[in-house]
DNA sequence: GTCTATAAGGGGATAGAC
DNA sequence: GTCTATCCCCTTATAGAC
């Protein structure tokens, strides 16, 4: 009946773990390395989460916890406006891209680092995939949802939809290689926020 | 002075390694398995390919030729008019998304594997992470040097080619995830069209 | 009892030797 | 082509410290 003493070790492990599989990639760091980078035994690391899957989604659980997080935060920030909303869920995105830490969207990251289906985690808990994908449907919802409240002309609100996600996935995808090529590379975030305007206030 | 006995050998090779890697990730893929599928001895890709990262870039290298091979295509269909060649090349990519065995760009997912510089291969040739750079340096030249040509109003190129940058790179990740989730989640290739001709001829 | 430290098992990786 | 060497992976088991 081991009662979880230490409270924050969860906590330590997923941030250590986030930390670097976010910056090297999953598959490029060993659990050695966590458990060096946290300083711990192994034996704990094995008592929170089983096995490297249940660690992935847990860690990708959190990414997108955080990501939640910071599109409610700018929606908050926005006015009641679907426009205005739309336009600060794209800034946000574009916001996170120059943050100099920002490497791109873990959950699609994972996505393309493991195009086939992984295994799924033995803890009972989703599998790192699923976990993923089910981010990518539920923000996406969440413009649908926007783009359906615009009222006229924005009638083809289903194909708004599409051009804004587009410029997400674009954003993301230029985070991922940010700064490894000439600085003109991975300028997009004006780009985004410009055509995002463009396409929400003109007919 | 081995002369190269069997001319097909090295294309047999790269064919079946390019096939894995763009599958299933590099990292996911081994040598084992490469010469597995290729039918052949260890000693004989060793030969063409003494280490994995020289196998890695020159995969890679073949699909910067086959990428840059259909855009010229695309480009060859397109007329003189700098407009209409910009949209050719958005619209190439658009198509190569909508197929079906088509898993994103080669460059950028390895990229996004290999967030860290990988080693550079033994045999003298470029890193793959070279390479993957170099590509996405030279595609991104491409659409600057059409911009350029546009008359106005099309005085901001600059802005001009990153929106339409942002697009590519957009299909590109849609591209990674493609078929993993609800349908509707990747339809971006119309909306690239979509977005891109009306960039291109509206003021 | 909780955690650390270390060793070892089983597998697969790259790479080389014959 | 097979076989071996060396290494690192994930995972488990064992032994010791607070």
């Amino acid at each position: 009946m081991a009662r979880t003493p230490a409270p924050g070790t969860r906590e330590r492990i997923l941030s250590v773990a986030a930390r670097l599989f976010y910056e090297h990639g999953v598959r490029a760091v060993g659990l050695n390395q966590v458990i060096a980078e946290a300083a711990m035994g192994k034996n704990l690391l094995y008592t929170h989460f089983p096995t490297k899957t249940d660690l992935v989604a847990a860690y990708l659980e959190a990414a997108v916890q955080q990501r939640h997080a910071a599109a409610q935060r700018a929606l908050d920030t926005a006015g009641p406006d679907p426009v205005d909303r739309l336009l600060a869920l794209v800034g946000e995105v574009a916001y996170a891209v120059q943050h100099s830490v920002f490497r791109g969207c873990a959950l699609r990251n994972y996505l393309t680092e493991f195009p086939d289906d992984a295994t799924a985690g033995t803890a009972g808990g989703p599998s790192p995939t699923r976990v993923a994908i089910d981010f990518l449907t539920t923000t996406r919802r969440d413009v649908d949802d926007l783009t359906a409240q615009l009222k006229a002309p924005h009638h083809e609100g289903r194909q708004l939809a599409e051009q804004l996600w587009l410029l997400i996935d674009g954003l993301y995808t230029q985070a991922a290689y940010r700064g490894r090529a000439d600085a003109h590379l991975d300028r997009g975030a004006d780009a985004a926020v410009h055509v995002a305007h463009r396409l929400l206030t003109t007919a």
